[in-house]
RNA sequence: UCCUCAGUAGCUCAGCUGGUUAGAGCAUCUGACUGUUAAUCAGAGGGUCACUGGUUCAAGUCCAGUCUGAGGAGCCA
């Protein structure tokens, strides 16, 4: 009976996105939505979150109550019935005549903080619960939703398993970051050993757990058995980054594919990366147009040398048609080490074959070079991950990093180091225990193949389509140091 | 974690070399108007000047510490 009475009032309302594709001819139709403005005691502007674009109800004047349309206040969830015609003002090709108004949850709009204009990303960050009102967040997390939507897409078509990786690990061997620990202990007396340290023994799993910074080890488990996997899901580094490009918990994609070497893995990457932003252009146009002009009047503020040259569509445009420039670290040392920036000493820190790039190589390699995105291949072996392919020449790793324009890594990648003896002896040489990771060595033990796979950080994707400059802005509910109120 | 900047009304901000009762625009409320597009016009209410301590006859203003936020750096995705 419950769920006959839902079903009847879903098939009743007609959501404003699909309105708006109708021809108006009087047809009657309910709408449901929150109000944006209330304006002249006459038009209300009514946002149901499937569209940025509002539609203008008419309460035509006389026909309801003094009463019912105080109640009327910004945030106020309506049900409207009326039909609908084409508009006689000038900002909206239709509009929907009332001829019933119900308030289904009153506003108090003494104390609802969001007004009819514009407010700070900063002031709506404090009030994460409620900024998916705002036109901004709307087109946001509708865009991140559909770039979640194409990554399940591209993998399905191409034959990949989404393989769940765990959210509570106990390898805290491969160093990928700080790790937020798990435990039931009572943290005012846990049991302890006779040396005085924490008995893990006696906590829930038995042993000591975190929550994962990473699900490629386990990833490759899934990919020398499936051939090819990814993994999409939320991913915890207790760093104290305070920076636009870091997150505490934040959702990784993580590909592995069997019988892949670097050049392989790049180009899925590479394909990847255009796919998703494709998918985006075509089902969200509407939304990142308003995100692009968002952008441009927020650029009005700065002088003219900082403005971006290229509207945000025309940034995503030009990543879709052209290739990824591919060099090696060793060519872009040499790129920088022959830069003009370089000779005018204009580098904070010094370029030399093996040093880590700092943020304002990369920028100056992506932004002033080659103006978009790059891959990096083959760094030196000393500042990668020890499960990183040795190459031939003993001194680099088959590693490939994407440098994207405004947000820096977005992909960091590598073919794997299937030959054991090699694999073993790096983890000798970079201190890593052998015995933590027997289930790991046991893919090379047992058919080991060649195989590559990388992570993109899901966010830092959905910074670059929807040019936020803030990655707090581009997660519903963003958790970083000192801050996780939602 | 380091460096820099900031915290004044619901929001965005002004407040000078310390000196009467701390201001503006927007929002809100009341009234007017009624085809408006962040409507308009008139009026009203609204403040622990982040917190703690100090200097001083006197602190929003100066000093110290703390907290919070932003930008940059490091770490990285």
């Amino acid at each position: 009976m419950r769920l006959f009475k839902e079903a009847n009032m879903i098939q009743k309302r007609t959501k404003i996105r699909e309105l708006l594709r109708m021809k108006p001819e009087g047809q009657s139709l309910t709408v449901m939505g929150w109000v944006r403005t209330f304006r002249n005691n006459q038009f209300i502007a009514l946002n149901d979150g499937s569209t940025n674009t509002n539609l203008q109800v008419v309460a035509p004047l006389g026909v309801f109550d003094e009463t019912l349309l105080k109640r009327i206040t910004t945030s106020a969830s309506l049900k409207i019935e009326g039909s609908l015609v084409p508009s006689s003002g000038k900002g909206q090709a239709m509009e929907l005549v009332a001829t019933s108004i119900e308030v289904l949850g009153d506003s108090d709009p003494e104390k609802y903080p969001l007004q009819p204009k514009k407010h700070s990303l900063e002031f709506l960050r404090e009030i994460a619960h409620l900024r998916f009102r705002t036109n901004t967040f709307g087109s946001v997390f509708r865009v991140r939703h559909s770039l979640a939507f194409a990554i399940h897409q591209f993998f399905n078509e191409r034959g990949f398993v989404y393989l769940h990786t765990p959210v509570i690990t106990a390898s805290d061997a491969e160093g990928a970051g700080e790790m937020f620990r798990v435990t039931t202990l009572p943290f005012d007396n846990p049991p302890r050993n006779e040396d005085g340290s924490v008995n893990f023994r006696e906590d829930f799993f038995g042993r000591a757990t975190n929550l994962t910074v990473s699900g490629q080890l386990e990833g490759e488990l899934g990919a020398t058995a499936f051939g090819e996997i990814y993994t999409f899901g939320p991913t915890f580094r207790a760093e104290n980054s305070n920076t636009t490009r870091h997150l505490a918990e934040f959702w990784m994609i993580e590909p592995e594919m069997a019988f892949y070497d670097l050049e392989d893995n790049m180009n899925l990457a590479e394909s990847f990366i255009k796919y998703i932003i494709g998918y985006a252009m075509e089902h969200n146009r509407e939304d990142l147009e308003f995100l692009a002009q968002r952008l441009q009047e927020e650029e009005k503020a700065l002088p003219q040398d900082k403005r971006s040259e290229w509207t945000l569509l025309e940034k995503l445009e030009f990543v879709l048609k052209n290739d990824f420039e591919r060099i090696t670290y060793t060519e872009a040392i040499d790129i920088l080490l022959q830069s003009p920036a370089y000779k005018k000493k204009k580098f904070q820190y010094d370029v030399k074959w093996g040093i880590d790039m700092q943020s304002e190589h990369e920028r100056y390699l992506v932004e002033k070079h080659f103006r978009k995105p790059v891959i990096v291949t083959n760094y030196p072996k000393e500042i990668k991950a020890f499960y990183m392919r040795q190459d031939d020449n003993g001194k680099t790793v088959a590693a490939m990093d994407i440098l994207a324009p405004g947000i820096g890594e977005i992909v960091g990648g590598s073919q794997r180091e299937e030959r054991m003896d090699k694999l073993t002896a790096r983890m000798r040489e970079m201190h890593i225990p052998e015995e933590e990771l027997y289930w790991y060595l046991d893919t090379r033990r047992f058919g080991t193949v060649p195989h590559a796979g990388f992570g993109l950080g899901f966010e830092r994707m959905v910074q670059f389509v929807t040019g936020m400059g803030n990655i707090r802005d581009v997660i519903p509910f963003p958790r970083t140091p000192k801050s996780a109120e939602f």
